[in-house]
DNA sequence: CGGCTAGTCATTTTT
DNA sequence: TGACTAGCCG
């Protein structure tokens, strides 16, 4: 097979370029994953380099499975190199090596809200005032930190605050390194740390990754970028792929210099520019670089493409939220009625608080619909519950799994007995699992406490000696039944506690999955699965819906049909961007991100009115729309031919005085509109036969109810189904996959 | 221990 | 406005 057959120059310059370094900026739609994926099948296939000496790293755990995916269809199954994410592919290496670092391998991986647990103690062990030092701030604080790469020596104690966070930093550290864990940050810093510690280790990696390629390059933070450097060491081969233009994670410690610098820390780099556009109409490109173009500090570049001009992109202004999701629903169903697919439409929003009004209206309409990032399934309460068992007999050190579950489900182990065990660790030097055994034994506790300390640890224990013969889901199902968990939801009798049950089950699927797959890789591979992956694969991207996230999480996917709601001042660009030039440059690059999501047809809504927080707030529109052409925007007073003479001031407004021309540009933009989007009139018909009033239905979703009514017919019936759960919900029965209970 | 209430806080969140 | 949480009381 010819690697270089479907590629434009540019991409088979980026393919074929041989030793070191490689910067390609790859606008938006231009191909960049293809890219990768020939550039490394060439690397193994035409150069000859081992797999085994190329290590690709992205940020998310699907874009390296897609990335892998696509590898291994050109150079076969099972010969694709290390594709993995910063994380993961540091606690690869932490695991062999973190000894040197004085943890064991075992190490436990916090997530967020276990870390801001265990600052929360380090707050308090060292007397400071919870109201003016807040565990979140410091949390804050030390993530970013990590992000940049300093050890809490690096940190000056000039003044005052500096000093509290060097303070509460070291005995942050200290405490993760008593309990054997590790937090996100770490995974990167520790690593770098190790490096710089242990150069023969580098040399060792340095010898086995000789071909290092990092995707979303934008989005690297300082240690990211002192990893990669390192790695690359004096064999410079490093290709880097990115988009400045693409850059919005800034406020998580994403440093777009490293991309911007580039040049000047790896001097003689290749640089090639992948700008030819193959997702979008040529409309939607066009408008969407002209938002960006605005920004000061970027690499110059411009995107074109061959594709055709497309339709208009539609701006709508909306009275008030609720009408905005109704013009979208309503927007929707009409793409469903000329026979369209509801999984090419999406709809973005800046803030996840958008998302509640369209869900009631696609609700309502009996629109099905999947929001991406959720609730995470491994976020869930009774799953960290149970993880926390599992934790805890991993990795015993493990305190702030161990305080989850000494007292869950209740077995009147009260704080003033953790508090006391806990004493006896610190003055003993001990782990508080070790210091459990001690006190179920010694004086410490009345006769009482004892005994229940001492049946917990024997129930440990047990397990533990169950964990090393059996399956981990069967050992999941017996921590389940035998700690009393499942009794306890069950005695509930409610029905989110059989949700509950519902999840623990799914977990146990998850487990049996892992032991089924994975070959017996144990309780710390699945552990370290958890961590790093957040999220259960969920087998619903197939399902015929309307997709809902924010413009965050949509960079790298792209729809027929987009819709980005909430286009005003103050909501996009947000508020807090409004008096930071750096920030507002950020949401420039974010509205660029969402536009260019869309390939066919893109819809650009705000409303007149909305209530934020309860308060009723009247904002202009977006100011991005002071960029977009007028000849791309599809405006309705354009159709009742009013008013487009005004359009001549378009585009020539300048930032400085953007407050008064905001006004100006408001008026414009006020467009007559119908108010109101009113329910559809449905005949009642009671005749059909699929489904009747009172039958009992199950849904994917919402769970076990009762139709009370049905509405229309065909296609287009709808009925109206009571949910134990969630109460009434209008669904179309032809997407609704009611099943008969 | 667990259930309630009053007070607080509200951008985005790949791992 | 509404979701979450710390702290108090039964």
């Amino acid at each position: 097979m010819n690697l270089l057959h479907h590629l434009n120059p540019p991409q088979k310059e980026a393919v074929l370029h041989g030793e070191g370094p490689l910067l390609i900026l790859a606008g938006a739609g231009s191909g960049k994953t293809r890219v990768i994926v020939h550039r490394i099948a060439h690397l193994i296939k035409e150069l000859g380099i081992p797999p085994w000496q190329i290590l690709a790293v992205t940020f998310t755990n699907k874009a390296a499975g897609e990335m892998r995916e696509r590898v291994e269809k050109l150079v076969g199954p099972g010969e694709a190199p290390l594709i993995a994410t910063f994380h993961s592919a540091c606690v690869r290496i932490l695991r062999r090596e973190i000894q040197r670092l004085g943890y064991d391998p075992n190490f436990a991986i916090y997530d967020d809200k276990d870390s801001e647990k265990l600052l929360k103690e380090v707050v308090a062990e060292l007397h400071l005032d919870e109201k003016r030092f807040p565990a979140k701030m410091f949390s804050s604080a030390i993530d970013e930190c990590k992000n940049a790469g300093l050890l809490p020596g690096d940190l000056p104690t000039s003044d005052y605050m500096q000093e509290k966070i060097a303070q509460v930093y070291t005995a942050y550290q200290a405490r993760l390194q008593k309990c054997n864990a590790v937090d996100f940050g770490d995974l990167i810093l520790l690593t770098v740390r190790l490096f710089d510690e242990h150069p023969e280790v580098l040399r060792h990696y340095q010898d086995r990754f000789r071909w290092i390629l990092v995707d979303e390059y934008q989005d690297t933070n300082p240690v990211q970028y002192r990893l990669v450097k390192l790695l690359a060491g004096s064999l410079r081969n490093l290709c880097v792929v990115g988009d400045d233009d693409q850059s919005i994670y800034r406020w998580r410690g994403a440093d777009i210099r490293n991309i911007l610098d580039f040049e000047q820390d790896f001097p003689g780099v290749k640089v090639v520019k992948l700008e030819q556009n193959y997702r979008s109409t040529r409309t939607i490109l066009t408008a969407a670089g002209s938002v960006v173009a605005r920004n000061r500090g970027r690499k110059p570049k411009t995107l074109w493409t061959d594709n055709p001009l497309g339709e208009k992109i539609v701006y709508r202004r909306l009275t008030d939220e609720r009408d905005e999701a109704r013009f979208v629903s309503r927007e929707i169903e009409r793409h469903v009625r000329k026979g369209g697919d509801l999984r090419d439409v999406a709809v973005f929003y800046r803030t996840n608080a958008q998302s509640r009004v369209l869900e009631d209206a696609l609700v309502a309409d009996g629109i099905p619909y999947r929001m991406v990032g959720a609730v995470r399934f491994y976020e869930r309460l009774e799953i960290k519950d149970i993880l926390a068992y599992l934790k805890v007999l991993d990795n015993p050190a493990d305190e702030i799994s161990l305080k989850r579950i000494i007292n869950t489900p209740a077995r009147g182990i009260g704080h003033a007995t953790v508090d006391k065990v806990g004493e006896l660790a610190a003055a003993r030097g001990i782990t508080l699992y070790e210091a459990l055994r001690e006190a179920s034994s010694g004086g410490l506790l009345g006769a009482g406490p004892r005994g229940k300390l001492a049946a917990f640890g024997a129930l440990m224990e047990n397990f533990r000696i169950l964990a090393g013969a059996v399956s981990l889901a069967e050992l999941a199902s017996r921590l389940i039944q035998e700690t009393g968990y499942a009794d306890r939801l069950k005695g509930e009798r409610t029905p989110e506690a059989d949700d509950r049950l519902a999840n623990l089950q799914e977990l146990l699927s998850a487990l049996e999955e892992f032991d089924r797959s994975s070959g017996e890789k144990g309780l710390s591979a699945f552990l370290e699965q958890v961590a790093l992956v957040s999220d259960l694969e969920r087998s619903d991207a197939g399902v015929e819906a309307a997709t809902f996230m924010t413009l965050h999480s949509a960079k790298g996917l792209e729809f027929p049909l987009v819709f980005i709601v909430g286009m005003e001042e103050r909501l996009f660009p947000h508020v807090r961007a409004l008096d930071d030039p750096h920030q507002m440059e950020e949401e420039r690059r974010l509205c660029y991100v969402g536009m260019t999501r869309a390939k066919e047809r893109l819809f650009l809504t705000n409303a007149r009115r909305r209530r934020i927080f309860g308060q009723e707030q009247f904002n202009s529109p977006s100011r991005f729309f002071d960029d977009i052409p007028r000849e791309f925007l599809d405006l309705e007073e354009e159709r009742q031919g009013a008013g487009s003479s005004q359009w001549g001031t378009f585009g020539r407004f300048s930032q400085g005085s953007h407050d008064t021309d905001r006004h100006n540009l408001a008026a414009i933009f006020e467009t007559e509109i119908e108010p109101d989007f009113p329910e559809v009139e449905v005949v009642p018909d009671e005749a059909e036969d699929a489904v009747y009033l009172g039958m009992k239905v199950r849904h994917g979703k919402f769970g076990v109810g009762t139709i009370r009514k049905v509405e229309g017919e065909g296609d287009n019936q709808k009925v109206i189904v009571w949910f134990n759960t969630v109460g009434p919900k209008k669904l179309l029965v032809r997407f609704a996959g009611l099943e008969r209970v």
